[in-house]
DNA sequence: GCCAACGTTGGC
DNA sequence: GCCAACGTTGGC
């Protein structure tokens, strides 16, 4: 089986990768988009690897790095009426949003900054970097999955 | 806080 | 099924 790359991004008030390195697991609820569940349901594997995405910060870019630890799984989060990620149309025999579980793996020393990643020539094809794009979980290459971490010994 | 880009909703 | 209005994302 191959193991194959994707970027996931969080707001580091809300989830951070520093909150991941306590609770080593955690499901990664609340997506919302019918394309980034759909990564999520038919084309995430357990053992995956993930970039953790800091976004709407001081300094977006990626923070750490994951690993997808359980297979998609209905996000609990629909079910609670209390919660900002409540779905009505939601039934526990249907529901309509699902969720990885995903595990630690490291913190990096510094943030890779998105600005850096922006000048990589070698990443201009990045869709992180495409203008206006919004989707929370993206698909990567393994050689930019390498690339992008690499950019950790010029900072 | 601004705003461009994008996704979703809902009237028709 | 169209599309205008609205809400959200996320960099700056």
């Amino acid at each position: 089986m191959s193991t194959r790359f994707w970027l996931m991004k969080s707001e580091p008030e809300v989830f951070s990768i520093a909150d991941l390195a306590t609770q080593g697991r955690s499901l990664w609820d609340g997506v919302r988009n019918y394309q980034a569940r759909n990564f999520m349901t038919k084309d995430m594997q357990v053992g995956d690897e993930i970039l953790f995405y800091h976004s709407s910060c001081e300094v977006p870019g990626v923070a750490g790095r994951a690993r997808v630890a359980a297979p998609a799984q209905p996000d609990p989060s629909q079910f609670d009426k209390k919660s900002p990620y409540y779905e009505p149309r939601a039934t526990k025999d249907s529901p309509v949003w699902f969720c990885v579980e995903v595990e630690f793996v490291s913190q990096l020393p510094k943030v890779i900054p998105l600005t850096l990643i922006k000048e990589t020539s070698s990443l201009k094809d990045l869709l992180l970097i495409r203008p206006g794009q919004r989707l929370s979980i993206q698909p990567l290459t393994e050689d930019q999955f390498k690339k992008i971490l690499g950019l950790e010994k010029t900072l």
